[in-house]
DNA sequence: CCTCCACTGGAACCAAGGGCAG
DNA sequence: CTGCCCTTGGTTCCAGTGGAGG
């Protein structure tokens, strides 16, 4: 009796060869040796976190950038960089990256952060004032035996501030030694950020513009060269890949994912090459399966609103907020949520981009209406709502 | 510029998970 | 063990807003 992962692992690992050596290098969160296109803005935060070898708290940075425009790659490249050098002049640094999706409270941030570094605290439990009083003590009571510096490298920091308001930079940067790099993907985060905060924050501000189509094309070339064996690329595969991404707002991750995707491609079809037809059909494989993994991750309830709005498509119906309503009640019968709770589904179904909404107003007496459309494709929907 | 009601912001509430002092 | 206090994520409740057709 042979089991089935042993027979696809040998199955895969015989035809590896043809397409890919490793691909590794493919997925965005691998770091190469060396950023292309990104060293201004490296040299930038190494300017500004450079006084920490001298023993003094660097000064606080944002990153502002686009989805897939290098600013996690580029906190991390220095991070580690920062940290060798750190070795070499026996200065005593701890820089820890916090995704702000994992952690969405400050409690949970400074309970992490006290637990990094090797003071235990419970997820839930304290008060916020103890986890804060332990957290300071760490650099209060020499507890390492020599000073500590702490970079805070908060990532999607608008997730946390919008949820948890901005208390967490209050008490990082009124904490002695703690410098705080956040990552933002919007340029109006600070909105959500008291005077209180602004002044102590301080920081300095650095861009990531979107990659053209020419760096995109630099990017994979080099990722390819790690990942591909040697010509198995047609020569128009990584223009397609960058130009398309290019036009997705500069996304580098994309890009990625689009080259990744097609090899797969190629790969699954025996083919000899991975071509520019491949990489069109990459595109809708990326496309279909971010759609099903967003619905088969969606909340009950919102998979239902989601139901409804799909049934009330089919009807061929004009879709309103109060016929939705009524409908997803139809479904979710005694176990369903209130009408507020829609609006909050609604939006968020909206931001996802499977629906879109568009408010009008039938004049005196006849109130508002909001007409509710479905943005992706029905087919693909009834089956990731119905497959779960 | 009025009006109406679909929407929104915020407080309050709830249940679940957990620590701590008696 | 018990009672009390904490956070958190989800919800409900209610008092407003605001936008465009008239």
């Amino acid at each position: 009796m042979s089991n089935i992962f042993e027979d696809e692992r040998l199955f895969a690992n015989r035809r590896k060869n043809h397409i890919f050596k490793d691909k590794k290098p493919l997925d965005h969160r691998f770091l190469p040796d060396k950023l292309v296109h990104r060293d201004d803005q490296i040299r930038k935060i190494a300017k500004y976190w450079v006084d920490v070898l001298d023993d003094v708290t660097p000064s606080n940075v944002t990153l502002y950038g686009k989805t897939g425009t290098g600013k996690t790659a580029a906190s991390k490249f220095a991070r580690e960089q920062l940290i060798e050098a750190a070795n070499n002049e026996n200065i005593f640094i701890k820089i820890e990256y916090i995704r702000c999706t994992d952690y969405t409270t400050e409690y949970q941030v400074i309970a992490q952060l006290c637990n990094r570094l090797g003071r235990d605290v419970p997820n839930r439990g304290w008060t916020k004032a103890e986890v804060v009083k332990a957290f300071r003590d760490l650099f209060r009571t020499n507890a390492f035996g020599k000073k500590l510096h702490l970079i805070v490298i908060l990532d999607e920091i608008d997730i946390l501030l919008s949820k948890d308001g901005d208390g967490i930079l209050y008490t990082l940067t009124r904490t002695d030694n703690v410098a705080v790099l956040s990552i933002s993907n919007y340029l109006d985060f600070k909105n959500l950020i008291t005077p209180r905060v602004t002044s102590s924050l301080n920081d300095k501000e650095i861009i990531f513009p979107p990659y053209g189509a020419g760096q995109l094309s630099d990017i994979l070339t080099e990722r390819a060269m790690l990942s591909f064996h040697d010509d198995i690329l047609n020569d128009d595969v990584i223009p397609l890949c960058s130009a398309m991404a290019a036009k997705e707002e500069g996304d580098a991750r994309y890009a990625l994912d689009l080259l990744k995707n097609a090899g797969e491609l190629a790969f699954d079809e025996n083919s000899e090459k991975v071509t520019s037809e491949h990489v069109i059909r990459a595109k809708d494989r990326i496309e279909h399966n971010k759609i099903t993994e967003i619905i088969s991750t969606l909340p009950l309830q919102q998979q239902r609103v989601l139901e409804a709005i799909l049934l009330l498509t089919k009807k061929g119906d004009e879709i309103t907020s109060g016929k939705l309503y009524e409908e997803y009640t139809e479904i979710s019968k005694k176990d369903s949520v209130t009408y507020r709770r829609i609006f909050d589904f609604i939006n968020e179904l909206e931001l996802l981009g499977i629906i879109s909404t568009n408010t009008i107003s039938r004049g005196r007496g006849r109130g508002r209406t909001n007409i509710i459309k479905l943005q992706c494709d029905e087919q693909l929907l009834e089956t990731a709502l119905y497959s779960i």
